[in-house]
DNA sequence: AACTCGGGGCA
DNA sequence: TGCCCAGAGTT
């Protein structure tokens, strides 16, 4: 039974890696949403190193809807896929204008309506700025489900789905930032540490790659 | 389903 | 210094 599984999985995970930090801080709706798109491919840090400038420069929709795109490039180049995020920005920015009034769409379906905006974009988005129960999944969280054995799931949907009917909404956040903290330090793609998880050999994956 | 987009981290 | 890594969009 898988979610006798995510229990005792759960436990041993929490009590190593203990309660979840502080990524993203951005209040303002807008921002945050911004940010999650800039942080395809990359990581926190590198987005937080143009942020500031960023949303000095374009703080609101409508500010980003009008930019030239030479000079909103300018600003994010650096980071990963600029020209990609270069794009995805302003029309993302000028939906937002054009099509929901300057307002943060709240539904799955709106946010993923938008350029840059994903699967896994739009839950954070929901999550973080609505406080709505949703799940991002991404290669960190379907990998290590996958070897925990906790989902089967071939597509991110049905491991969204998987995942989410093992635990209450209230242990969604301690869960998640339990999966990817794992998968970066010990459960890596590659070369897993397996004889320091914590998990050791309960996992069905223990050591079997 | 496979490929592209750019740079950081690490062997 | 070259390989691996992290999502979304396009074909």
């Amino acid at each position: 039974m898988a979610r006798d599984k995510a229990e005792l999985f759960f436990r041993k995970l929490k009590d190593y890696y203990g309660k979840p930090g502080t990524a993203l801080n951005y209040s303002n709706p807008f921002q945050l949403l911004i940010a999650v798109i800039l942080s395809a491919q990359t990581t926190d840090k590198q987005v937080n190193k143009i942020t500031p400038n960023l949303f000095s420069r374009y703080p609101t929709p409508e500010k980003m809807a009008g930019a030239r795109s030479e000079e909103l490039e300018k600003l994010i180049k650096g980071i990963g896929l600029y020209r990609n995020k270069t794009r995805a920005l302003i029309n993302c920015a000028k939906k937002i204008v054009n099509d929901f009034s300057g307002e943060i769409p709240d539904t799955r379906e709106d946010l993923m309506s938008l350029p840059g905006v994903g699967r896994k974009s739009a839950n954070v988005v929901l999550a973080v700025v609505f406080g709505k129960a949703s799940f991002p999944v991404d290669t960190h969280v379907f990998r290590v489900s996958w070897r925990l054995g906790l989902t089967s799931g071939k597509t991110p949907d049905k491991v969204e789905e998987e995942i989410t009917s093992i635990y209450p909404e209230e242990e969604w956040i301690v869960f998640h930032h339990l999966l990817i903290s794992h998968g970066r330090t010990i459960c890596k793609a590659r070369k897993p540490l397996c004889p320091e998880c914590p998990v050791g050999k309960d996992c069905p994956s223990y050591q079997s790659f």
